[in-house]
DNA sequence: ATTAAAATTAGATGTATATCTAATTAGATA
DNA sequence: TATCTAATTAGATATACATCTAATTTTAAT
């Protein structure tokens, strides 16, 4: 049971306009206006808010001529109340759950002095990006910095500095462009596992 | 069945830290720097997400010395799932829905010309209300306004600015100080209903 | 080809909120 | 009383997002 799909669904349903756009779809299928209508939203609104519905699935689409209708997919709602039953009734495991944050403090604790220098460059490439992730969190996005800055910053955390730099660039934590270094989004950044 | 709990509870469960919390306490009690220490962060932000969980009574404490342990109240799961499923299959009514945008929506549309200027200023009570927070919406919060610049603004809807405006006073739409005027949170306003 | 209606996209704005650090409170023990 | 630890509060920061208006796209109808 992955925890995104569950944490998606429940951030959609957080919503009261989204709850009772629900509601009204369980009476029968509505068109877009109908619905900003009833609810007294303009249609761009409605456009926005069934498209967040649309991505955990709860409806879909059917076009009549002009007019798109949207049916309620009820399924949905059924299965996630059945996965958060399992998972506090232990028969399901949660993923990511150890992994994520457990484990990644784990080889935090394992890399990491408490002065906060590096004990060790990890050689497995998974503990090996988890440092680096940490590392590159204590720059600041969308700053540009000179190649000595980063040096400088490195330093704070092992003294081979050039290496550690070459890293940052190759796993896209950072992109370098004259000599002058800036954080990448962290959707860029190598993935871990 | 209130829309309000219903969105509470959805909007708890819409993060992954609180999933993880979640399940954490479904295999047993833990204290605050336990889930700090499994989910690799601090006490403060967990006493944060506590809080919320205890909001939507998912979660209660109990003390034992110095430490603070705290419970999942899984009924709480239990009957949100339930909840769900009977209102999709229309075994249960969702409140709010009729009266609040769509019954505001018609009554805007009965009081409010194409123009923005009001036909006339309803005299049933709750209906007056819906006419007032409409207008007050136009006024930028935390701005203090003259006495003119009110009327000026009251003028764009109605010619009686002087009735309305002592309205808008007594049923603490806004907040009058030697004739300067701001508009009061929504959570003063008079009720409705 | 034009026009009309419905839907969507783009962009702006304001509000909510997840997380952190630092400071404070509360309870327990010595 | 002094001190230790756990918990909370306060305040800051950064991000997410609900809603709107204006502009654009899409499909149908004339």
């Amino acid at each position: 049971m992955q925890l995104n799909r569950i944490v998606a669904f429940h951030k959609t349903m957080g919503d009261p306009t989204r709850i009772r756009i629900v509601y009204l779809l369980s009476k029968g299928p509505l068109h877009g206006q109908a619905i900003a209508g009833k609810l007294g939203l303009t249609p761009p609104t409605i456009t926005h808010h069934l498209h967040k519905l649309r991505d955990i699935n709860l409806v879909y689409t059917r076009r009549e001529k002009n007019t798109v209708y949207y049916y309620l997919n009820e399924k949905i709602i059924l299965h996630q109340a059945v996965t958060l039953e399992k998972i506090i009734s232990q028969k399901e495991e949660l993923e990511e759950m150890e992994q994520d944050n457990a484990y990644r403090k784990k080889v935090l604790d394992a890399f990491i002095q408490t002065d906060g220098k590096l004990k060790s460059i990890p050689a497995q490439r998974k503990k090996k990006l988890i440092i680096f992730e940490h590392m590159v969190k204590g720059l600041k996005k969308g700053v540009k910095y000179e190649e000595k800055e980063i040096n400088e910053y490195i330093k704070n955390f092992h003294d081979d500095f050039a290496t550690i730099r070459r890293e940052f660039i190759t796993n896209q934590y950072m992109y370098r462009e004259n000599g002058i270094y800036e954080v990448n989004p962290p959707e860029m950044w190598a993935k871990i596992e």
